[in-house]
DNA sequence: ATGGCTACGATCCGTAGA
C-alpha cells in the first residue's frame, strides 16, 4: 500500500497536477488539504474517471480536506470529537484494514496570538481524539499537513526561525504528544538527504533557495511503522508552473 | 526594508497562508 499526501492549495487549480501525479505516482490512498472547495464543487468525476474513490470535508476560500483511495471507502467521519470547529480540517475513513485520518492543523500565524491558541487547543483535541482511535483502531495513519517542522532539522533556517510559529516548543510539544501516543514519523525511519522540506514560500524564490519547512508528515502506529518499507517526498510538482507551496509526501507499507 | 507570492471573493483591494 503506497500512502501520500499533499496539500494542493485550491484543488481547482491543482486538479490537472493533481491527476497527472496520481497517474504517475499510483498511490492506494491519497489524503488532500486545502481544497478550498465546497463539496458540491468537488471534482468527483474527474477524480474517478482517474480511478479513485472520493471523500471529502469542503468549505469555500479556506480549509478543506479530502481523502482518495483506489479500493472502498468506509466508515467516513469528519471533525475532532469533542471539538466544536466549523472549519474543515479533519476527515478520517477506513480502506481495507487501515484507518487513515487526514489533517489540515491551523497555521497559527504568530505565537500568542488568538489563532495561535486556537491551533493549540486543536492539537490537545486532537491527542485526546487519537488516544481512542489508537484502542478501537490496530492499524491508524495520521496524513496531512501538521504545520509543525518537528526539529531544527526540519528547517532550512533554524537561527531565523527560532521561537516563530511551527517551530516553537509549545508546537513541537503538541506534535510530539502524538509521537507518545505511539505514533512513528514515517520519514524519520530511513536514511533522508539533508535539507528535505515539504513546503518553500512563494516568495523570495524560497524553492530555488531550498528555503523550505518540513511541515507534511506521515505518522504511523506502531502495527503499520513496522512494516513501512520507505519514505519521501516528491519535489516534483513543486518545479511545474503554478506550483503549490506544498509538494506531495508519500510511505510505502508492504503489508 | 517585517516586504517579497498566490488564491480567493470580492474589487480594482483585503484576508489568509507559512
Amino acid at each position: 500500500m503506497k500512502f501520500a499526501s499533499w496539500n494542493v492549495n485550491s484543488l481547482k487549480v491543482r486538479l490537472p497536477q493533481l491527476l497527472d501525479w496520481l497517474a504517475g505516482a499510483r498511490p492506494d490512498v491519497m489524503c488532500l488539504q486545502e481544497i478550498k472547495t465546497e463539496d458540491r464543487g468537488f471534482p468527483h468525476e474527474a477524480i474517478a474517471a482517474a480511478g479513485y474513490r472520493s471523500v471529502y470535508s469542503g468549505q469555500k476560500t479556506y480549509n478543506g480536506v479530502a481523502i482518495l483511495a483506489r479500493e472502498v471507502i468506509a466508515e467516513t467521519s469528519t471533525g475532532i470529537p469533542g471539538l466544536d470547529d466549523e472549519q474543515r480540517r479533519v476527515i478520517a475513513a477506513t480502506i481495507g484494514a487501515t484507518r487513515v485520518v487526514c489533517l489540515y492543523a491551523p497555521n497559527g500565524q504568530a505565537v500568542g496570538s488568538e489563532k495561535f491558541a486556537y491551533k493549540l487547543r486543536w492539537y490537545a483535541a486532537l491527542e485526546r481524539w487519537l488516544r481512542d482511535e489508537l484502542q478501537r483502531y490496530p492499524r491508524l495513519a495520521l496524513l496531512g499537513d501538521f504545520n509543525v517542522a518537528p526539529e531544527d532539522r526540519d528547517v532550512h533556517d533554524p537561527k531565523a526561525w527560532e521561537g516563530q510559529v511551527h517551530v516553537s516548543e509549545p508546537e513541537r510539544a503538541a506534535w510530539r504528544a502524538l509521537l507518545a501516543l505511539g505514533f512513528k514519523d514515517s520519514f524519520r525511519l530511513f536514511d533522508q538527504p539533508e535539507k528535505s522540506f515539504s513546503w518553500w514560500d512563494y516568495r523570495m524564490m524560497g524553492f530555488r533557495r531550498n528555503a523550505g519547512l518540513r511541515i507534511d508528515q506521515i505518522l504511523l502506529c506502531d502495527e503499520l511503522a513496522r512494516t513501512c518499507t520507505a519514505a519521501g517526498i516528491d519535489k516534483a510538482p513543486r518545479k511545474l508552473e503554478r506550483p503549490s507551496d506544498h509538494t506531495p509526501i508519500t510511505a510505502d507499507i508492504s503489508s
